[in-house]
DNA sequence: TAGTGGTCTAGACCACCCC
DNA sequence: GGGTGGTCTAGACCACTAA
């Protein structure tokens, strides 16, 4: 069925685009919950389910007694964006190469199920890779894909094109998260990233979306002393 | 009237001591919104309320038609908010304590003097605390203050209010550039925090911005078993 | 005083998961 | 099939803000 979507979905998609078109700019307030809920015929609940969300995110606030207004803040760092390894490594003036190291089809361990949304055991794409610059092992990268959102993931060319830039081609990511952590590495995976196993890793998880469908969920480790991440943030 | 508090507040409170007595571990499930609100004597929606809020903090996470299970994430906090770490930490309903380990005046290193942006041996202040949750150590902050822009910086109470509370308060931060990277810590390091020296540690570097003024050059250092940072975009 | 968000009720139907 | 969370309704009272 075309439409089972939730009614806040309606009343979100309408302020964020009174947002982004600039018919609200930050400071304006916006219809109140029981003008919303009047002009979308819901109940205030549900409009107000819709403004619950954007002020999570951070693109509005509240103001009891007062009004909900659109949220001052700017736009975030870059560095974080679903930029891919190759691109960065370009912007660099450094030469990047792929080493496939594993291209398969998987069943979805419980982790991989619950990040990815999927049933455990459902089958999902996997893709596991070495990305080096001028030679040298910066990332090992693992990537699980849902294969119902690109049932021909595995047949491309992964020694020319990222699987990121595979994926973004193919669906325009909207959403992305992204959790770091220092760890140690397996002894496995100091081998592949051709460092000592008892030096740290960085480790960077990220799942990203392309409107409601997750797209892929993907571990990407660095040796620590040859990787950095950058964020920084303007207000 | 005495209790203007609301109700949800009443389930939020019962739900978070079970988590911290430990009669609810990582993983558990947590009664159902029905059996919550009959037990309370409230609508479902008000027990909703409670578990949604908790769900935000990330203390638990739900499962359409299996439950709401007991989170098992670690500490985490955002790359992009400059909140402090004691914030993050009653956010997430844990106890913040702050344990001074130095607090004194250094001529400023090279290094230091690069990033704080003065000459090199110039005076400047210096804090290094280690901050815990729950008693447990999750961060030690090192931090190197401009003595033109917060004199009285030493004479704080640092076991009241985090520096970044108190510079906060004074200058508006406006900028915030970080860099995140993998390492091991020292020998020092791993005392202070706690943790074996052959673990890794997340280090963030951040230097904060008043307008022009750059403020402090601050490293944060964390176990990585304990910490994670978050960092997500939406679109 | 009129409008706003904060809270709350007592129901309801649905998709989904697990048995 | 029975339980779970996701969504939704059509009302309600309150504290707060602003005019």
């Amino acid at each position: 069925m075309a439409s089972s979507r939730p009614s806040y979905a309606r009343i979100k998609e309408y302020l964020l685009s009174e947002i982004e078109s600039g018919a609200y700019v930050a400071g304006d307030r916006i219809p109140a919950e029981n003008a919303l809920a009047t002009q979308f015929g819901v109940s205030r609940m549900t409009a107000n389910k819709a403004i619950r969300d954007l002020v999570q995110k951070g693109l509005l606030v509240r103001r009891v007694g007062s009004g909900t207004f659109v949220s001052q803040r700017k736009s975030e760092s870059s560095l974080f964006d679903i930029r891919n390894i190759a691109d960065e490594i370009r912007l660099r003036g450094g030469e990047h190469s792929s080493q496939i190291i594993a291209l398969k089809e998987v069943a979805a361990s419980e982790e991989v199920a619950v990040f990815l949304g999927v049933r455990t055991g459902t089958r999902v794409f996997y893709s596991e890779i070495v990305h080096r610059e001028n030679g040298v092992a910066i990332q090992l990268e693992r990537r699980h894909v849902n294969p119902k959102l690109a049932p021909d993931y595995l047949q491309q060319d992964f020694e020319r094109q990222t699987p990121n830039a595979i994926l973004v081609a193919r669906y325009p990511v909207t959403d992305v998260e992204n959790s770091v952590e220092a760890m140690l590495p397996s002894d496995e995976e100091a081998a592949l990233l051709e460092m000592s196993p008892s030096d740290a890793c960085l480790l960077v998880v990220r799942r990203t979306w392309s409107g409601e469908l997750l797209i892929s969920y993907t571990q990407l480790l660095h040796p620590g002393k040859r990787y950095k991440l950058n964020a920084s943030r303007n207000t």
